[in-house]
DNA sequence: CTAGAAATGATAGACGTCTATCAAAAAATG
DNA sequence: CATTTTTTGATAGACGTCTATCATTTCTAG
């Protein structure tokens, strides 16, 4: 009922604990027979590391730090938020988590900080990632100072980095098309994309994904030439009183980015047999009332919580050297709806008693 | 740079390391004062109890057993797949994991498994449970024994476990409607629900939120009586064959359990174009192939390998008598459509190297 | 056979915490 | 004041692994 420890594969080997350690970890100069004995010995006693005592003796300490945009924008927020109560959980891993506010959207102070970062004191870095060739630049310079590196949520080109958290936005783009279709019910409809702005290669993904699928799969929705908005929540309203005006058999609103609080209050104002529907991104305070007020139809959401556990999941696995899952863990979108909104996480603070 | 340690805060403090001791780990016999002392270096240092050494030292091993229902049904098959590849994953937690697989839906099997269990060698045990009162007694004697027992996928009444894992069915059954709802798009409509049996707790409370959402919100839809498919697949074939002549103004089926097989042969035969909007729970392989070839419109899941995921963290709280977060952790059901389905996890084998 | 190389054994000190014991100091009691 | 009682200090041995050192044995080449 207990578990193999080192001393018993050594024992059940026949060997010594010196040449068990060898082994294990490939210090070399150990003979084949003793090396084939000491593999039988682990297999036969189903001997698995224990990696508590294994860091511990290491003194391993994973020394992450994020790079998070500003809070600016809620959702940037509400990533800041999953990390901290990540970093709350009393956990057995002896993690530093280190956070630093960055301006959004802005090459120059990103490429600031990652140059700041120094490779002595950090382990990986995680940062939301502008894709353009200086910040590029900037991914590089840190691994070449020997920082393993993450992009969240926003990617750049994969071999500038370690690994990519976060969602496909094509993936995305095809579900809110998908939802968007089922919910005309094989009905002729008009649907309007707003986009954030036409450089962001996420919103331009997800709106790429949202037309492939309806032009595809609901060939009598019309699809209105997308409308930009700056993900600013004045924009979006004025632009919904303009479509509405001269689009009276508008049927359905896809907003590829933020800014949903003027499409809320939009849509407030509308009778609710003839509102449009509504297709979001990201479950935040605003689009969740929405929701549950009726006033949203879908939400499809990046799961920000989930996404920082598998970053520093993945963060971990890399500084360990330990292979990463060939299958890549794409955060696959959520789809939200009235009925399925989860309970409002409250982060419960433990003490450090036993 | 590096973590507080019980000698840092006793040094701090001004005390011996034994007096810190005995305040963190409530040994008692500590003067008002010196507690104060060591709470507050606590705080000024920052400390966080190294919880790897903590269960070294301690020698905790967490023996959790899983009685799960046997392969009748692929679904229980999943959640055992799941259990595996948590087991799998090299975790700093020294945990022993047993599965014992169950007859399926048979009460004395279940009864005999949780009286067996000795609470010497087993710290908690998590069960699929069946809400009766014979099984309800089990589960309680093995509380007597001092077991901590949680409840998977399957409830019974709260006092009788210590939590349960899973989704709440009436959720599940409401966002079913939610999505039927919307897939008709405010047209006419006439639904069919499938259910497996009447008696199943389970699935009566997802027809009971699957009803109340449509009747709440879609009043032009039309809700057929029910029909029992035993969740066998050949009687959903034949029910479906049956409605199809009785009712070919059929827009909607809703099958609540298992047996989805026989649905997807069905539909297969049915030009795409009349084709009812076809919602089903559980993303198994069956259903995720129908769900790709566009026979099926939404999958509800249960998001098994997350509730394993979720059931050995509340173990291991509960084990440890650390308080439990008060917000209940419920699985919210995730909804699929084609283009949102997960990559196929694939369990990726690590060797015990560093 | 012998020298040198290669492989192995033995062991000790760390990592941070738990548990236990025993002695010493401080406080409360009469 | 002496005597309990309470509170504190000091310390040692575990837990399973890592790392390092040094001595010994076994193998290989000349």
């Amino acid at each position: 009922m207990k578990f193999a420890t080192l001393h018993d594969v050594a024992r059940s080997a026949g060997v010594s604990y010196a040449t068990v350690d060898r082994v294990v970890n490939g210090r070399g100069g150990v003979a084949q027979k003793s090396a084939a004995r000491v593999q039988s010995a682990i297999l036969e006693l189903g001997y698995e590391r224990d990696v508590s005592a294994a860091n511990l003796a290491r003194k391993r300490v994973y020394r992450f730090r994020f790079l998070l945009p500003d809070d600016s924008n809620e959702f940037f927020s509400a990533l800041n938020h999953a990390l901290r109560s990540h970093d709350d959980q009393p956990s057995p891993l002896r993690m530093r988590l280190e956070t630093q506010r960055v301006p959004a959207f802005s090459e120059q102070p990103l490429i600031a900080a990652l140059d700041g970062i120094d490779a002595a004191t950090t382990d990986c870095v995680c940062a939301v990632a502008l894709d353009t060739p200086a910040v590029i630049a900037a991914f590089q310079r840190a691994r070449a100072r020997g920082l393993r590196v993450l992009t969240l949520v926003s990617d750049i080109a994969p071999n500038a980095r370690d690994h990519y958290i976060g969602i496909d936005n094509l993936v995305a783009g095809k579900t809110a098309g998908r939802m968007m279709g089922l919910a005309h019910g094989r009905q002729r409809g008009c649907v309007l994309p707003i986009i954030g702005a036409k450089r962001a290669h996420d919103h331009i993904e997800r709106l790429n994904g949202f037309c492939e699928v309806v032009k595809a799969y609901y060939p009598t929705i019309e699809l209105l030439e997308p409308v930009r908005s700056r993900d600013a929540a004045a924009t979006i309203h004025q632009v919904l009183v303009d479509a509405w005006q001269t689009h009276p058999d508008l049927t359905g609103v896809y907003n590829v980015g933020a800014g949903n609080d003027g499409l809320i209050d939009w849509v407030a104002g509308i009778a609710p047999q003839d509102r449009p529907v509504m297709v979001i991104h990201e479950l935040l305070s605003g689009s969740r009332t929405a929701l549950d007020a009726g006033l949203i139809d879908a939400v499809i959401d990046q799961k920000p919580y989930e996404a920082i556990g598998e970053a520093l999941r993945i963060m971990r696995l890399l500084v360990d050297e330990q292979p990463l899952p060939e299958m890549t863990p794409v955060i696959t979108p959520a789809i939200y709806l009235r009925e399925n909104l989860p309970a409002i996480t409250q982060t419960a603070n433990r003490m450090p008693s036993p």
